[in-house]
Formats: C-alpha cells, structure tokens, sequence
DNA sequence: TACCAAACAAACCTACCAGTAGGATTGTTT
DNA sequence: AAACAATCCTACTGGTAGGTTTGTTTGGTA
C-alpha cells in the first residue's frame, strides 16, 4: 500500500477535470485528451485509474450522489420544521449546483440518454419520496393545507426544481438559479399554507 | 429548376429520419450512416439536400419553430379567455411533444450545449413573454388575483412546464406529460385565481 | 537494498465517421 | 429525341477518437 496519496490527488484531479469539461460540452463532445490535458496528467496516469470513459462518467455520478446524500443528511439533522427543511434542502442543493462542477456534470449527465451502455441512475423518485415524507410531516403538524395531495405537490416540486435548473443552466450557466429557487417558492407556496401561515425563511448563502 | 416530388419525399423522409434519431440518441450520439439508414436513402443523396449533420440540426429547429407558432396562432385566434388560452396553449404543446418526433429533437437539442458552432435560438423568452402577455390580459379582466407578479409567475410556468417535459422524458419517453401538466396547472391555479374562481378546463387529446 | 504502486511517455491499433468526388440516373424542357 | 438540370449513388478520403501496449521512471515502504 504505497504511494496512496499521490494517487488520491490524481484521481480527483481527474475526476475534476472531467467534470468540468463534461459539464461545459457533454460527455461525447469531450475527448479523454481534453480531460488529461486538463488535470495536468498522462494518458498513461489517467488510464491506471479508469478504464475507460464511461468508468469516469460513472465515478461522476457517484460523486455527485454522495454530495447530495451529505447535504440531506445535514439538513435533516436540524430540528427545523419540515417544510423548512425541504426549502433548505433546495437553496443549498441549488447552490452546490451553482458552485460544484461535478454536480454539474451529474446532472448534464442524467438528461443525455441514449448516450451511455448502462443506464444512469435517474435521482427523481428519491427527491420526490424526500419531498413527500417532509410534506407528509408538515401537514400532519397543521403546516401545510389539508386540501394538498402530498403526492402530486412532491412530483410538481421536483420537476418544477428541475425546470429552474435546467432553463437557469441553459440561459445563463446557472447564474441566476437560486433566484429562480426563491421565486419558485414564493409562489408555490402561495397556494399551500395554511391560513395565519407559519414563517417560512429563504435561507441565503455567500460562495 | 423545377423541383421534383421524389426530391421533397427524400427530403421530408430525411428529416423525420434525424428527427427521431436525434430525440432518441441525441446529436453527437447519432450517425449520419444512422440517419440515412432509417431514412432508406444513400448518403448522396441526403448530402445533395443538407451539407452538413449541423444544417440538419437547424432545420429540424426551424421545423419545430414553425409547428410551434402555429399552434399558437390557432389557439389565440379563438375567443377563449386569456387564461384559458394559455392553458390550452400548454396542453396542445404538451401533446404535440408527445407525438412529434420533430418537436422532441428540437426540445432536446435546445439543451445540448457546447454541441454546435452556432448557438441554438431559445424559445424560454418568447414563451415567457407570450405567458406574460396573457396573464396580464387576465389580470385585468379580474381572472387572476391582483397580487400575483405576472413577470415571475411567467417564469415560473415556463420553467415548471419545462421541468415537467424534462422530468417525463427522462422517465417515461414523454408518455405521461399530459398527466404531468394537468397536475402542474391544478396545483399552480390554486395560488392564483381570484376567489369564486372563473372556471378553467382542461383539455383532453386523443391521439 | 529490494519491491511495488503509481505515473510517465510514445508508439500503435482499430473502428468509425463526416464529408467529397465524380459518375449515373431521372425528370423536364425545348 | 436531344439537351439540360435536378437528383441520386458508390467508392473513397482524411482525420479523429478511444483504448492498448510496451517500456521506463519515480518514490515511498519493508
């Protein structure tokens, strides 16, 4: 077990400059000597640690869910009330979006089938079970109308998160995303609460 | 001069061809020895008609453009009210999407950045705008609540409309973006329409 | 010192792919 | 039917991409 260290640097250098090129052209667009030119490595280097290009799509991916898996997990772990944390959960997720290449790249990912040998893993119905559960929860506190079928209002928040994100992407490469975030809930919300609303915070976050 | 009708079959054939090979596979991910394979034409004569995959790309788009405006010329040459039209426009939209392979290629290679020289136009403005447009008109026939921003709730029905699109194709090859939108317009109108609601309608299409 | 994971380097292979060239065919016009 | 333009066909070209191979070098570890 020598040397692992170097090799943890390389490899996430790697991974790294993957993401960014995959993130900025797509995956089929992107050669393997973009991605080593890129991370400063050798064709040989990079070839020691993937085997091919599509290992390196697929270590994107992983990447990225684990990211996401973190930022519920602490999310979750707060005391704050349910619908607050589906809000948190979304601006922080947003902005990892913003700032994260290899979220980036995941997500670019997720939406190019046809493109890989194995199917990516498709992240909608864990969001939308997440969305749900935390729904569930608020309206059985008196958070959250009675009239809201859980279901549909988790589907109709993920897909309108991925909207945001996409057309926030394609316009202005996620620049404008968390305000879309924000505006999204403004005026989701709207038709959600509760008469004599509980307090609802847009959390904000600096880069 | 005259142009023959065997060359406006190839043509149209030749289209369609990439079209559906686009929507399945994406741009890069489809051959030209794809594309005139499924169209049951030579490759001379598909480079007689289209000098390059890109010229292709691009009148698929315009294709798309033009199946799009008029749609929306038909629907905004009825009577209906303001809002009405709009969710009439979305669901003609929604199932247009569903059955043309023209119009899924363009949605798809809409969001295919870094993929072509030129940059694609974008429709997410001119949705926008028309939404605008006819939310404003309702607003002031007092068919929509006087506090609702019409400029953000635009932005907000474009990008969830195109989040639903997104989301069903990933998932479900478009199959239930109908069923998608219906839910998006119940859940959206909840927060908007004046109370003693005018009543709107959802529309049904047969396939 | 001997060893071994990790990295470098460069030549090489194979498959594929967009696009071209020039000839053949078809339809229209005179 | 001759002439001509529009359309189509087949074979070929140049280039690129992913991946392999072979051999060498580095540097920490036992």
């Amino acid at each position: 077990m020598a040397q692992q260290e170097r090799a943890v640097r390389t490899r996430e250098a790697v991974v790294r400059a993957a993401a960014e090129a995959f993130a900025d052209a797509g995956f089929l667009a992107t050669s393997m000597a973009d991605i080593f030119a890129r991370a400063g490595v050798t064709k040989g280097a990079l070839y020691f640690h993937f085997t091919s290009k599509e290992e390196l799509a697929f270590a994107i991916i992983d990447a990225e869910e684990q990211a996401a898996g973190e930022l519920i997990e602490s999310v979750m772990s707060t005391d704050s009330p349910p619908l607050q944390k589906l809000i948190d959960i979304s601006f922080r997720w947003a902005h990892l979006i913003q700032s994260n290449p290899i979220v980036q790249a995941g997500l670019r990912m997720i939406i190019e089938q046809g493109t890989y040998s194995r199917p990516m893993p498709l992240p909608y119905n864990a969001w939308q079970e997440l969305s749900a559960q935390l729904l569930t929860q608020a309206q059985e506190r008196g958070e959250l109308e009675r009239s809201v079928d859980v279901r549909s209002m988790a589907e109709f928040i993920v897909s309108s998160f991925t909207g945001a994100q996409i057309v926030s992407q394609v316009v202005s490469g996620h620049k404008d995303l968390v305000q879309r975030v924000e505006r999204m809930w403004q005026l989701l919300l709207k038709g959600i609460l509760p008469p004599g609303n509980p307090i609802v915070f847009f959390p904000r976050f600096e880069s």
